[in-house]
DNA sequence: AATCTTTATCGTAATATTGCAATATTAAAT
DNA sequence: ATTTAATATTGCAATATTACGATAAAGATT
């Protein structure tokens, strides 16, 4: 045990957990505020922005990159990051659904 | 090691975190979606709405608590648990202004 | 070519999460 | 009072995450 069982969810809900999942955590957090603070994409200073080592920081991006939500590509010597602006739109208009689907109802709590 | 360094980071940051981190599993999310999906907020059959066992689903039903995300409360034998928007809401706004930003960029990858 | 800079990977220790059987708790129903 | 029903807690095994030192890889600089 101690696996997640995807099986039995939809493609949806395993999506959505992934990209949540992602964002569990502030270092990744930060780093998406920063890669978006910045204003060219091309970022070779994280490590410097965050009290982390830099193979902790190179772990969370790589995490960030497998979820989806940021991109990155070969810029001669360093890496290109930038944050993939449709994953936070799914993310964007699931909790606005979200919200517009808890409006409609009569709080009972 | 293995202890995440949530000191370093803003109090929003982490909050934010906890948040995305408490639907980072699809149980989550299903139990969301399904505490959303039924009229009323009186809810005892979540066990049988998904393929987990009862006491996992009462530790999942634990975490969403505790991150903030549905509120329960007493209702006689059962536990009457319903969704809080107000974290919907904060998160919500969170990536709806993260999409705003990302608007106003060039993309570069 | 040797060195520097930047990022990735490996290895490993500490801690957290996931899942469930067994058991406990608590209130309703009989 | 006993049983039933619903939820929580405990204990534990399997797995995942977090963090970092050491090291590797690869292009840039000298």
């Amino acid at each position: 045990m101690g696996a997640t069982k995807t099986d039995f969810f939809t493609g949806k809900q395993n999506s959505i957990a992934t990209l949540a999942k992602a964002l569990g955590h502030p270092a990744r957090i930060a780093i998406m505020e920063y890669l978006i603070k910045v204003d060219t994409c091309i970022c070779g200073d994280i490590v410097n922005e965050l009290p982390l080592a830099q193979p902790t920081i190179s772990q969370h991006l790589k995490e960030l990159k497998n979820a989806g939500l940021i991109k990155g590509s070969i810029e001669g010597n360093s890496i290109c990051y930038c944050v993939d602006e449709k994953a936070i739109a799914k993310l964007q208009s699931y909790f606005a659904n979200m919200s517009i689907k808890l409006e409609k109802k009569n709080n009972c709590c």
